[in-house]
DNA sequence: AGAATAAACGCAATCGATTGCGTAATTTTT
DNA sequence: AAAAATTACGCAATCGATTGCGTTTATTCT
């Protein structure tokens, strides 16, 4: 016995003596095939366990059924809710999605747009790697006219569809909390400022300050590199060893918020009493840690939802190459216990 | 100006007067071709800008060169350690990760795998849905002979690839932590018994509490549907308003745990005085609540890692249908506060 | 009834790369 | 120098589904 490979259309034309042009369509539901014959080769398809080849389909008509994520870190909270929502909104609409991680460097992203771009995705969603600066590695999709949707992390210096936040003015409104609350040495802890969204929030942050008529300290402004927990305890520890330590830091993310209060309860240092902190994304952490932290909601999953839509749509309606859309989310800052400001 | 589609090696070939066999090897550095071909054509590529067409390859070879991933979800921190192991070691590889979620539906999953098996993936990484207790939707798989690997969520009925821990020593191990530290009344708070380790916790739990002549209280045994925060707290108010409530419990998952501590805190239960709390899987929040949760290591990253391993090493060596290999990665017993017995 | 229209398919090219087999040119062997 | 062995390619089929166009048969119209 011959090992057989996969059923065809041919092998069902064959059994029926039918044209193969007549399955693909009878299984497809062309209008234009009798409702007799769509049922006998329907049944004939699962009886002999048919299976539709979607990369021969693909290869016809020049296209895929699966769209490409290029992702810093899947196992970060935000950028999973991120994905969680391209992955609901695309498989709603028959759509694979197809995952990478840049580790937040430059040289995987390149990589990964690469094999994206070979495997003839229908479109792609990015959320930035911190270290890129340079984005030619996208400029194949345009010239190609595949759709590029950024998520969040979003370059300012190309013109594509984008779907993020008002980084500005959250940062401007979480600053300001802590303003309103009291506090006057305010530090923030950011990633690198080419990072639009980090460059976004310092600009939020120092207006907050200017507008309130406190000078700000650019020792007071750190551009940490991986966000990571270590890094941020590394940057408090020299911010409170200042001459005039700050009694406030606004984090740009929540796990270094997190980890500045853990060291805070070692060292003794009361939170929010002789420092109040403040996160950002509102992970479920926020409200475990004790004290709970403030923190700002930023819409991960629907994020993932509204770029996938945007992809999916701009392919639908064909739009045109210029014809580019800006997605902005509605944020909400969380006010929890870490930044009240106790009398 | 016709609006070009991509370049082609047919292009490549007439350009260079070769024929597109030679493009092809020349593009892939086959040894039959010389030297000097082989740099005149990669270059002409680069200045074309060829894009490699993987579809038309993959249909040619009859493979693909994505494996799909099938996991409850993916925003769910345990999963996300899974799929951020399997695509990194499937990148190393050259492959790409098509993710789909199944959010512990039955019908999901079943959609899901009939998507992978259409779009040929070249293999299956599968996390079960807590629903699933039919499997015929994987047989294709093994009909076609596309290798299949469980992780973490395995079956039993199924004979497979399959990468876990060892669920019946580890819960044991777990048990027999609050029984040394002198709980005598321990509730487990369980996943629905018909998955696989669902039912080895409680064989492991079980079996501690026998061997420590403790008997087992059914009314102690808890199997829920979807482990949340909320559905914990429901459980743990009835179990505390029984009439001998319970002094410990062991919770399947760290999101539960962490509701309960919290939850005992609002009522004025003193944990682990009043309550011991043990959870399961070591997520990130379990040195955050206060106090700190006992949990499990749960080595998700390593289970990623070693199941995308298992299913290209199958491929590459061309295993027999019947060569399964079964792995179970160590697990480690994270004692912290939640659980330690105060005098 | 003859013509026009619609319904229900079949033919064959096509998508783009891969590959077994064949061949001409060049080099090595004896 | 003739034979054998390499080297360096080309030819054409192939993977499996899709689709524009053409054809046959059945139905409707006048």
């Amino acid at each position: 016995m011959k090992s057989k490979t996969h059923v065809t259309i041919y092998d069902l034309a064959k059994e029926l003596d039918v044209s193969p042009s007549t399955i693909s369509r009878a299984l497809r539901g062309h209008s234009s095939i009798s409702e007799d014959k769509i049922k006998i080769i329907t049944k004939l398809a699962k009886k002999r366990n048919y299976i539709p080849n979607d990369i021969a389909a693909n290869l016809r008509q020049n296209k895929s059924n699966n769209i490409g994520v290029i992702t810093t870190w899947i196992n970060r909270n935000f950028h999973a809710q991120i994905i969680s929502g391209v992955e609901e909104e695309a498989s709603s609409q028959g759509m694979n999605v197809i995952i990478l991680q840049s580790h937040d460097r430059y040289k995987d992203e390149v990589q990964n747009a690469q094999a994206l771009l070979n495997s003839r995705v229908s479109g792609l969603i990015v959320s930035l790697a911190m270290e890129t600066r340079n984005y030619d590695h996208f400029l194949p999709f345009f010239k190609n006219r595949i759709p590029v949707v950024f998520a969040d992390r979003v370059p300012s210096e190309l013109n594509s569809h984008k779907v993020l936040i008002d980084n500005v003015k959250v940062a401007y409104v979480a600053t300001k909390h802590l303003i309103d609350q009291g506090y006057r040495h305010i530090a923030h802890l950011s990633g690198q400022r080419h990072r639009e969204n980090y460059r976004d929030r310092i600009l939020g942050y120092t207006k907050a300050l200017k507008e309130h008529g406190i000078n700000v300290n650019k020792n007071f402004i750190y551009e940490l590199k991986t966000k990571s927990g270590d890094e941020a305890i590394q940057a408090i520890q020299e911010l409170l060893s200042l001459p005039i330590p700050p009694d406030a830091v606004f984090c740009t993310n929540d796990t270094m918020a997190v980890s500045i209060i853990q060291y805070c309860k070692k060292a003794g240092i009361h939170v929010p009493g002789q420092l109040a902190v403040m996160g950002f994304n509102n992970d479920p952490i926020t409200t475990i840690i004790e004290p709970n932290l403030t923190s700002v909601f930023n819409p991960g999953f629907e994020m993932g939802k509204q770029a996938a839509k945007l992809l999916l749509d701009h392919n639908r309606l064909k739009w045109t190459d210029k014809n580019f859309t800006t997605i902005k989310l509605g944020t909400e800052l969380m006010i929890r216990e870490s930044t009240i400001k106790i009398n």
